[in-house]
DNA sequence: GTTCCTGCAAAAGCTTTGCAGAAGA
DNA sequence: TCTTCTGCAAAGCTTTTGCAGGAAC
């Protein structure tokens, strides 16, 4: 299924999650900025909308999210943790020098060895550390 | 090379590390217990030998083998850092249940795709969760 | 004597929790 | 009204930093 934010609602009613107007704006931030966001420009970036906000608002609403598999959470950095509303399989690159997280696809259950075959997998996780070609060529 | 005591002494000899009896004691535990444990669990069992020991002295040694590539930190977990003795490529499968975390061997290199052929990658990770056959077997 | 290392205490930073008030059905 | 959600404040935890004393060579 497509990541649409009618599409994004419809899960979000089927699991009997209230469809509060912050959870709504966190679920269309994610869907518009699909750079692997922090809490922090999550919030930083809505609260320009709702003055109001908290940051607690954003951890719970992403929890939420996270926990109905809408959201998956990306643990690429050691201090704060990323989020992104592609669920499907792919990998993710981090570049050390500019900070920039870029996905590439990646057939991870082929690679699955015979040694899991009697393990439940839930949850696949390649993330990947390096130079990305910007900064390659800027010889950062 | 083999992960022995004398040739990890002989590492950090040659990338003028000292061999000060803190360091060679977090060496000789990540050696004898591959179980990926954490700072907690090595000061922990490290202070029974050396009563006066800080876990600022686990951190700054971690850090020290990290940078040194003697030693892969693992984060597969949101909160605390594990770290590994073994720093050649195999991913991690950590159990949801009883906490464990296995190896597992994987070619991660076959599955690089075309789309990184412009990046330079220092670093690959590859981290499943789910149940181990145990935690399924007593349906936990 | 100079350099490096240790370890205490404090700080830093992300995330969670408790709780009271507001919003919504 | 009753439940759910928000948001402030405080706490919790891992990790880092500053710094003084100690060890090593």
């Amino acid at each position: 299924m497509d990541i649409t934010f009618e599409n994004l609602k419809q899960e979000l009613k089927k699991k009997n999650i209230g469809l509060s107007y912050q959870r709504l704006k966190v679920l269309e931030y994610l869907i518009q900025n699909r750079c692997h966001p922090t809490v922090e420009q999550i919030f930083t970036e809505l609260q320009k909308d709702i003055p109001t906000l908290s940051k607690t608002t954003i951890y719970n609403t992403l929890r939420i999210l996270a926990e109905a598999d809408l959201v998956k959470v990306i643990n690429i950095e050691e201090k704060e943790a990323r989020y992104d509303i592609d669920t499907k399989d792919h990998g993710h690159f981090k570049c050390e020098s500019c900070g920039a997280i870029f996905d590439f696809p990646i057939d991870i259950d082929s690679l699955i060895p015979e040694d899991l075959s009697k393990f439940k997998i839930n949850d696949k996780n390649v993330y990947f550390k390096g130079l990305c070609p910007g900064c390659l060529y800027n010889n950062n």
